[in-house]
DNA sequence: TCGCTCTCCGCAAACGTTTGAAATAATACT
DNA sequence: AGTATTATTTCAAACGTTTGCGGAGAGCGA
């Protein structure tokens, strides 16, 4: 009674043949007579047919269909990532089922059992900021549904992933606000239980180190989003912890730390070089323009779509897992040029 | 070969029981003794048992999954829907597909096509700027595939539909800056083949005439990105243009304005108040922070899904559709308030 | 006329699940 | 013991497709 769209079923009995002549007829199978064929084109095209995709996931076993597990698409990041999925998806005839995690574990693992329940040949996923249990990843592994992580993985699990190398680029960043003869660096760092984070920090460390200057526990601040930036930058000032720099773990932190510095009569990039990481839309409307580090967002998105498409097609039983690693690089703009 | 994934059969292969009586047990049903129901619960939770979602929706006829077209995830006003639309839809065991048009018709059109082959239950559809001929949507409908436009509908089309005032948002805009006493008021303009472009314009234009000011041809200018709006405002400085006020077609627009009047000297609000359209991600970033119009993104997108499972469970053959208008309301900040 | 080869088509089973109806087994009642 | 009742289980069909196999009919050579 309800889907009022149109089955083989339909078009054979209004042809008084079987389904299987339609179904072959459809697909141009060398069995049926030319005569057959264009009846049943004909009267396929006039109904407005269109193959019912469920009925083919059940007999194939196979849904073309891909899901995404993404913390948020709000951010300029991800929905980037998901046009890269979805461009190459549908390149190859596959659907995509977007799932947001919000950031929570508990929506985290619901999604990964829908997307088992929906039998999705592959998964794509980005783990939300609380996830630190890894169950979920495994039943999905254990039902050999291949697995591919992009941006942020799990740390030690074994699966193939597609990464920035988060490192070099908090180097680079680093490095390019060193270059510029800044010596008091400070770092807003990301939560230190996700790879990223722990990865940005490490990169600022060793470009420190690598120039003879010394790091110091109170330049390292745990704070990932503009209101805690602002919070921060008036405990500096309040501490009068002398700066000449700050790297910070996303572009939101390191706006709303350059306002407050604004605010507070601090010039940027005067008296204190500011650089950002993760390239959106906003680094390009502060004033000043922000520096900042390119993910590749779309990039990412393409090359963890190609990847999981290739396990799903040689599906070996022991596979070995790659890590595809892209590196990002430094856009250099007004926030960190003197 | 494929999917390792668990089912009924297994289970009552491995109870020696029949597959109706796994599916009977698994749903408690009475006729069922707790000593089977037992067992296979057990056994079903041991090999962690999915139901197949696929095999579900072709029994059914019902596959639980909404679908949604959507211009461009990218923009937070769209991504704020999509969170609305997920939220609804989960709540009510829904699954949600979502497919970019990335403003192409042509993309529409497969798009509406691929969810129909996936027999969604019903689509959400925003139009692409593209997009002029609606053959596909009464596809949509021929089928009988519950259908709800939001936001960016199509004119004189009869159909469910939720929107934001836009022209009255406008309005208050363009009144709000005129209560604080501002009389040269400009606004940059979105594309006027869009009717939100077309509204936001009227309703700058009723909020002038109502307060009795002039309204000049020269003070509506076509500008609707960031780069725009710096070109038109060097244009407004070089030309001498006395204004007092900017209400422009969007945040982006506003702010690319906002920054180059700063350049040149300019003081906002004192100078100029500046109220910008549909507040995203940017509006609270800015210094100092923009006025502008919520679009309520997040409620767009959950009502149109209440709308449209509303639809789904009644299905009524000869609906009388409803069109929702959500009045968007001004958020007032820094930028217009003297 | 028989047997062989084509050509074209239909049957039936399968994918995983649900569900009305029928079957079986166990128990109670006379 | 015979029958009615209840409890529990299985059968079979269906959702829309695909596909191996078998079959009907035609054409043809011997």
């Amino acid at each position: 009674m309800k889907s009022g769209l149109i089955t083989i079923k339909d078009i054979a009995r209004e042809l008084k043949i079987s389904p299987s002549t339609v179904s072959r007829a459809l697909k141009n199978h060398p069995d049926i007579s030319e005569e057959t064929k264009k009846a049943v084109n004909e009267l396929a095209r006039k109904s407005n047919y269109q193959p019912n995709a469920v009925a083919l996931s059940l007999k194939q076993r196979r849904s073309n269909t891909i899901g995404v597990i993404i913390p948020e698409i709000v951010h300029y990041f991800f929905s980037s990532v998901i046009s890269g999925i979805e461009d190459v998806a549908y390149d190859a005839g596959f659907n995509v089922i977007i799932c947001q995690s919000n950031e929570k574990y508990n929506r985290e693992v619901v999604n990964t059992r829908t997307l088992l329940a929906n039998r999705v040949d592959g998964i794509l996923v980005s783990i939300s900021k609380e996830t630190s249990d890894f169950d979920h990843f495994n039943k999905i592994r254990e039902n050999q549904v291949p697995l591919v992580f992009y941006d942020r993985v799990v740390p030690g699990f074994d699966a193939d992933q597609v990464i920035v190398d988060d490192l070099e680029a908090a180097y680079l960043a680093t490095k390019h606000l060193i270059d510029a003869g800044r010596k008091k660096i400070v770092h807003f760092a990301g939560p230190q239980n996700l790879l990223i984070g722990r990865h940005r920090k490490e990169g600022y460390i060793k470009a420190l180190r690598e120039a003879g200057l010394e790091v110091r526990d109170e330049w390292i601040i745990e704070a990932d989003n503009f209101e805690k930036a602002r919070i921060a930058v008036l405990n500096i000032l309040e501490d009068k912890i002398q700066i000449d720099g700050l790297f910070a773990v996303n572009d939101l932190t390191a706006i709303g730390a350059m306002q407050t510095f604004q605010k507070k009569g601090i010039k940027i990039p005067g008296q204190i070089g500011i650089v950002g990481f993760s390239d959106g839309r906003l680094s390009g409307i502060t004033d000043p323009t922000l520096t900042s580090v390119d993910q590749h967002g779309y990039e990412m998105g393409t090359i963890a779509t190609e990847m999981l498409l290739h396990r799903i097609f040689s599906d070996e039983s022991n596979p070995k897992y790659e890590t595809k690693v892209l590196n990002a690089n430094l856009i250099v703009r007004e926030s960190s040029v003197l």
